[in-house]
RNA sequence: UGGGCCGUCGUCAAGUGGUUAAGACACAAGGUUUUGGUCCUUGCAUUCGGGGGUUCGAAUCCUCCCGGCCCAACCA
C-alpha cells in the first residue's frame, strides 16, 4: 500500500475530537445492520469505514443485529451477514451484539422517561395519531391522552408488555414537542405492541422499541464514540441527542455520509427483494446483483472490493458511482492473480492441412505474466483446434487485424497459421470450418525470419478441449438510474445473462477447484461456479477485459 | 418565510483566505508488447451552481438567487 494519505470530513471530525479529548482519544465504530436482507456492496462502503476507520485510529469495531422489528428479521440473515464481513476480511473479536440482548434495559430506560414525565402511553389510534401528527407545514396537535400521571404510564406500560393489548391499541411515545418543525421531534413513538415471535427473544417481549428509541441507546451501551449512518438519519439526529441527553449517558457523536449508488444496478434491500420475489434473478447471490455473494459468485475477491470502497471516498452529497470503476478494481486486481487459459467461447474449427493426423506437439505456455512465481505448463497442439469466430471474418473491414482468407496470423505459443480455404454449409451459407497451414519454423510462436503478423489468437486443441457451460453477464438494467423509473422491471436488460453451452477451455481447467479465478486470453476473467460438477464444469464471466477493437466497431455502428 | 442537508472536470473526490484547483475512473493521442490485455508517456476545470459584496488576495467569509435530496411508517 502506498503512503496516501486517507482524507475525509469524518477523519477530520475524528482527529478534532482527538485534539480537543472529546472521547479520551478514543475510536469505536459499529455497523449496525437490520437482519432482513443480503448485504451488498453498498453495505461494504460502511462496513469498511466502519471497521477501517476503526483500524486506523487503534479503535475497536462492533457487529451489532439491530433486530427491533419481529415481522421482518430473519435468522438466515444474520448467517448470511456474518459470513459477507469475515468474507471481506473484518473481524468483529468477541464484539457480536444484538438489539435485543438490550430489550430489559431499553425497558427499564423508558421507565425512567415516564417517571420524569418525558414519556407517555398514547391511547389515540393509528389514525388518529397520524392525523394528529400534522404536516410539514402544519404543527401537530397534542394527544388527550399527553397528561396521563406516571403511575399510570407505568401501569399501562406494563400490561403492554405482558400483552394484555391488542396491536395499535397503545403506544409509548416521548413527550417532546407536537408543534416542532422537526416532524420526528413531534413526540415520537418509543415502543409499540407487536405480538409477534423474535428471532431470538421469541415471545418474552408483546412489545418492541423503534429504530430512533433503540438505536442511540444501543450505542450508548456499547460505548460507542462515532456512530456513523447514512444521510437520510440526520433528521434524526435532534432525537438521538434528545434521548441520550434525557437519560444523561453516554452521548456518542453521530455522523452522517451519503450512502453509495452504482449505475446500472439498484442498491435498495426492497428493490433487491422485488428481483428475487418475482424470479427475475435467480436469487440474492445471482451473480448479477450488488449483493456481497452475487458479487463472490460472479468473481470479485474482497480486495478488490475494498479497493473500491477505498476509490469512492466519503462525502455527503449524494452520487452515482460509474460502473466501470468497480470494474477497474476487479481488473486491477486479478491482472496481477489470474492465471491465463485458453479458452474458445463460440468454436469454429480449423483443420491444419499440413500437420499430422495423430501427432501431439506439446509447448510451452506462460501462466502468468504479471507473475513470475505463477510458472509454466504445456499446451497440446493437434490437426484439429478451435478458434473464437469472432476472429475470423471473410470480408474483414478496414481496422480488423485478425483472421481472413489468405490472412496469416498468429496462435498463441503455437504458430503462425494462414487461412487457405473456408468450408461453408452448402444450403445455409454458414461458415463450418476453415482449412490453415503452419509455418513450422514459427513453432512457439516466434518469428525467426523477423516475419510480423498483426494479431495473435487463443486457440484451444479440439482433441483436448473441455466442453464448458459460460455464462456471460452484462448489466441487470438498460438505465443508469432503474430505481427512478416507474417500474424497474420495464427497464431489466434482456441480455443481462447469456448461456454459452458448446464452449471449448485448455485442458488445464479440467479440476479446478469452484470459485478459482482464471483469465481466458483476449477475453476476460472467469470464476467457476459452484453449478459445477466434475461432468460438466461451469463458468461465470466476471469481466471482459478492455477491449480497443469493440470499441472501433461501437464507434463505427454510430 | 415549515425544518434539515447538499451543489468543485463526463463520473467519484481532495481542498477549511495566498496551491500552477490534488488524485482515481472515463475519454483521447502516442510508445512497448507472442493477450487489440498489462505497462509507459502525454492531453483532459484560467475555474469551483449563478449574481453581488468583504479583502491586497475568495472554491474557501458575507448576502441574495437558482437547482437537488430528506422528513407527515406503530420501517430502519
Amino acid at each position: 500500500m502506498e503512503n496516501k494519505e486517507k482524507t475525509n470530513f469524518i477523519r477530520n471530525i475524528i482527529d478534532e475530537h482527538n485534539r480537543t479529548g472529546r472521547f479520551d482519544g478514543k475510536v469505536h465504530t459499529r455497523f449496525p445492520p437490520e437482519p432482513n436482507g443480503y448485504l451488498h456492496i453498498g453495505h461494504a462502503k460502511s462496513i469498511c469505514l466502519n471497521f477501517g476507520i476503526a483500524e486506523d485510529y487503534d479503535g475497536l469495531c462492533n457487529l451489532r443485529f439491530d433486530d427491533t422489528n419481529p415481522a421482518k428479521e430473519e435468522e438466515e440473515f444474520v448467517h448470511s451477514i456474518q459470513k459477507d464481513i469475515k468474507w471481506l476480511g473484518y473481524d468483529w473479536e468477541d464484539r457480536l451484539y444484538f438489539a435485543s440482548d438490550y430489550f430489559p434495559q431499553m425497558y427499564e430506560f423508558a421507565k425512567e422517561l415516564i417517571r420524569s414525565g418525558k414519556a407517555y402511553v398514547d391511547s389515540q389510534s393509528p389514525a388518529e395519531i397520524r392525523e394528529n401528527r400534522g404536516t410539514v407545514k402544519e404543527s401537530g396537535k397534542p394527544s388527550p391522552y399527553r397528561n396521563r400521571s406516571a403511575e399510570e404510564n407505568l401501569n399501562l406500560l406494563e400490561r403492554m408488555k405482558n400483552g394484555e393489548f391488542e396491536e395499535g391499541e397503545h403506544v409509548l411515545r416521548a413527550k417532546i414537542d407536537m408543534s416542532s418543525p422537526n416532524m420526528l421531534m413531534r413526540d415520537p413513538l418509543m415502543y409499540r405492541i407487536k405480538k409477534k415471535a423474535h428471532h431470538r427473544t421469541e415471545n418474552e417481549w408483546n412489545i418492541y422499541p423503534m429504530y430512533d428509541f433503540a438505536h442511540c441507546l444501543e450505542d450508548s451501551l456499547e460505548g460507542i464514540t462515532h456512530s456513523l449512518c447514512s444521510i437520510e438519519f440526520e433528521n434524526n439526529r435532534p432525537l438521538y441527542d434528545w434521548f441520550l441527553e434525557n437519560l444523561n449517558i453516554h452521548h456518542p457523536q453521530q455522523i452522517e455520509f451519503a450512502r453509495l449508488n452504482l449505475n446500472y444496478t439498484v442498491m435498495s434491500k426492497r428493490l433487491l427483494s422485488r428481483l428475487i420475489a418475482e424470479n427475475i434473478v435467480s436469487g440474492w447471490d445471482d451473480p448479477r446483483l450488488p449483493t456481497i455473494s452475487g458479487l463472490r459468485r460472479r468473481g470479485y475477491t474482497p480486495e478488490s472490493i475494498r479497493n473500491f470502497c477505498e476509490k469512492i471516498g466519503l462525502a455527503k452529497r449524494e452520487s452515482i458511482v460509474d460502473m466501470a470503476l468497480l470494474e477497474h478494481t476487479i481488473r486491477e486486481d486479478l491482472n496481477k492473480r489470474a492465471n491465463r487459459v485458453m479458452g474458445v467461447l463460440r468454436p469454429l474449427k480449423v483443420i491444419i492441412d499440413n500437420f499430422p493426423e495423430e501427432e501431439v506437439d506439446d509447448l510451452e505456455a506462460i501462466n502468468n505474466p504479471e507473475d513470475e512465481t505463477a510458472g509454466k505448463r504445456t499446451i497440446p497442439f493437434t490437426k484439429e483446434i478451435y478458434i473464437e469466430r469472432t476472429d475470423f471474418m471473410e470480408n474483414p473491414p478496414k481496422k480488423f487485424f485478425r483472421l481472413a482468407p489468405g490472412r496469416e496470423v498468429r496462435l498463441r505459443y503455437a504458430y503462425f497459421m494462414k487461412c487457405e480455404k473456408v468450408i461453408k454449409d452448402k444450403i445455409t451459407g454458414e461458415i463450418k470450418e476453415l482449412h490453415c497451414t503452419i509455418d513450422p519454423p514459427s513453432r512457439g510462436g516466434r518469428s525467426p525470419d523477423g516475419r510480423k503478423v498483426k494479431a495473435t489468437l487463443h486457440w484451444v486443441s479440439a482433441r483436448f478441449a473441455i466442453d464448458t457451460e459460460i455464462r456471460l453477464y452484462e448489466n441487470l438494467f438498460e438505465v443508469p438510474n432503474p430505481a427512478a423509473e416507474e417500474d424497474i422491471t420495464d427497464s431489466i436488460n434482456p441480455n443481462s445473462l447469456k448461456i454459452l453451452k458448446n464452449c471449448k477451455l485448455e485442458l488445464c481447467t479440467k479440476n479446478l477447484p469452484v470459485q478459482t479465478k482464471v483469465q481466458f486470453e483476449r477475453l476476460g476473467y472467469f470464476c467457476k461456479d459452484d453449478d459445477s460438477t466434475a461432468e460438466h464444469p461451469v463458468f461465470n464471466r466476471t469481466v471482459t477485459l478492455r477491449d480497443v477493437w469493440k470499441k472501433i466497431q461501437k464507434r463505427n455502428k454510430k
